[in-house]
DNA sequence: AACAAATGCTACAACGAAGTAGCATATAGA
DNA sequence: TCTATATGCTACTTCGTTGTAGCATTTGTT
């Protein structure tokens, strides 16, 4: 779909695409629209398509958009008093892998994974 | 418990440490203790202690065991049919990523764990 | 205006993981 | 041998996420 943004796309198309619900797909779609990341177009001929550029887009953003990023922030181990001072075994290792991890996902853009690789989705 | 990895410390104790449900965590342990990783006695003064040396359990060889390593290896994106030659667009980044979580869990052991940081845990 | 083809909304079902309850079993010690 | 104090087992409950059903709404075409 970011491979040609300016383009609407139906659900019903993405669905046989992707080959997931088509109900559950939609609930996601007009989520991902009030969060701004697509726009949706009702009534015949509807569909589909990126509100701004694949480059402006991040996947950082999607996720905490989407999920909410604290979801996956927290402590490893589950503990909730987990702290710098106060901390789980893992948690220095653990928080430097997030770190890069995050750092990674704000950096990537949709049009930077279009453009590495052959995909199939 | 790694600490004093001879010593036999009962379900209560771990649990108030912890500050986890007690049937619950015992049920974990009962799964660790037939997965080998820990030896548990039953009876009066009963409890668990590990089975071997701290610095002989590995993370990977816990989670593995646990929940079963392949939970945590498929598609970022959850589909099935992804492949090397037929992928998804994280599919290149995030098994890179896979790759070397893996390998730090691979090596890391309990006994690693302890050294590292002064814990709460 | 009526119809068809699309998305939107909301309540419900199905499922797996986390947590609970109750009783069974094991064992040290008086 | 009896009792108190442990863990083991298994069925049930709770909860969040994924997925479904049904109807409402929107809009292009005739």
């Amino acid at each position: 779909m970011a491979t040609d943004y300016e383009k609407l796309y139906s659900a019903k198309s993405i669905v046989e695409k992707l080959n997931i619900p088509n109900k559950y797909m939609r609930r996601i779609m007009t989520n991902l629209s009030k969060n701004n990341f697509i726009v949706s177009i009702q009534g015949r001929d509807g569909g589909y398509k990126f509100m701004k550029s694949p480059d402006n887009i991040y996947l950082a953003e999607i996720i905490d958009s989407v999920d909410g990023i604290d979801k996956y922030m927290g402590c490893v181990l589950g503990f909730n008093e987990c702290t710098p001072e106060s901390s789980c075994a893992m948690h220095k290792s653990w928080t430097d892998t997030k770190e890069k991890l995050y750092n990674t996902l704000s950096k990537t853009s949709l049009a930077n994974l279009i453009k590495d690789t052959i995909n199939k989705f």
